[in-house]
DNA sequence: ATACTAATTTTGACTAATCAAAATTGCAAT
DNA sequence: ATTGCAATTTTGATTAGTCAAAATTAGTAT
């Protein structure tokens, strides 16, 4: 079994992976990622090598196999079917519950997991928009458009919002910004760096584009 | 932060203390409940004792002093709220949700145990008859009177089963022997060392001593 | 080519939790 | 009083995961 160290690195290279071209994850980029010096990430690089769970070139990076990858999904799929559960079930807020997630994910069974999806009615996201992958190890790729280059003055859809601090998914739900609702984006300047956002029926929101790249339209 | 290790500790001392008139449980046993080599717990139990969980006098046993009480409280509060909403929320059987909880109990936060809480109507036993103690770290003590040492020929109701073990627990599921259920006992042979109970509705059982044992009745 | 720098790896040390096996001890039976 | 034994403790190792700090290396700039 997998202690929850190593599904935390395998989720942690799958999601950064997904940023990059090659595949290929500095192990410096993964020790910032996990919050810790750049030669524990050398070492539980090499040890996940030796577990089979993921590839490591030494000085250039590592990327995970194919069981690696499918260790990722099943983690994510435990850590969204959880968030989704805190929030439908228990009425946790979407901000609070990735932390929660963080933890459960280690210590949900496969057999409460899948009741948790039935209960759940087998959903295809979680409350951030971030994909559920199945049982099976399949997920859909999400939309790649973001407020911050989407097309302007034309009536689209929150798909999801990438960025799990409390304090800006609390903002962004203050401004009408949460997957599902209905946004134009009124205008968009480069040179400042903001766009001006109308959302539903709300009053207009300036956001920086740090901020903008992080909703996800469609 | 208690790691789940001591967690695990500090709760099955806390039973096994029950169990006991000075409330001293002796190494040996604690190694024995814990699956470890009595080296383990010595030095576990010394571990406890540094930081103020338990007081362990050598060649004695173990006492957990007011602090450990309170943290094995806490977590007998935790696994028992989730065993119940394990199988009122998400419908697992009984026999089951003990070992779920078992993982879960060191998982969840404190604000979603509150929200469990309140999901299931801050109730005062867990599926076992098992009584959940209060968040202040208060619990009721369950009824010590079994099928095996109960007034015979009379109408008694089934407060706790105490084991979880799933082939013993689906064996009372299948007899009507689950708490709330009504008996009676019809007989009660001390040289053969079994009871014939009569369940509610059903036929009649028999049950050896070291099962009736188990079952406690009000 | 040389020197500098930033990223990475290596080395050595530490903590928590565990086991195997040897040493100790308290007590009971002779 | 001795002996023997069962429980307990001690000792020495091991594994996972981590950090601090020194060593290495692959470029980049001169
Ligand atoms: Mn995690
Ligand atoms: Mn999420
Ligand atoms: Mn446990
Ligand atoms: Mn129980």
């Amino acid at each position: 079994m997998a202690s929850s160290t190593v599904e935390n690195y395998v989720k942690r290279i799958f999601l950064a992976q997904q940023t990059t071209a090659d595949g290929l994850v500095p192990v410096g980029q993964l020790a910032t990622i996990m919050n810790v010096v750049p030669g524990t990430a050398t070492s539980m690089v090499k040890a996940l090598s030796d577990s089979g769970l993921a590839e490591y070139a030494p000085r250039t990076g590592v990327r995970l196999t194919r069981g690696g990858e499918q260790l990722a999904l099943h983690v994510l799929r435990r850590h969204r079917l959880l968030e989704l559960f805190l929030v439908k079930a228990l009425g946790l807020d979407w901000s609070e519950v990735h932390t929660e997630a963080e933890e459960l994910e280690h210590a949900v069974s496969d057999r409460v997991l899948e009741r948790i999806d039935d209960f759940l009615g087998h959903p295809s996201v979680d409350p951030h928009g971030d994909p559920i992958p199945s049982a099976r190890g399949k997920m859909a790729e999400p939309s790649a458009v973001s407020l911050a280059d989407c097309e302007v003055k034309k009536r689209l859809r929150v798909s999801r919002v990438a960025d799990q601090q409390p304090a800006f998914l609390q903002l962004m739900e203050r401004s009408g910004l949460i997957p599902g609702a209905l946004v134009r984006v009124e205008n968009r300047d480069e040179v400042a760096g903001a766009v001006v956002v109308v959302p539903g029926g709300d009053d207009p929101v300036v956001l920086g584009f740090s901020a903008a790249r992080k909703v996800f339209v469609e």
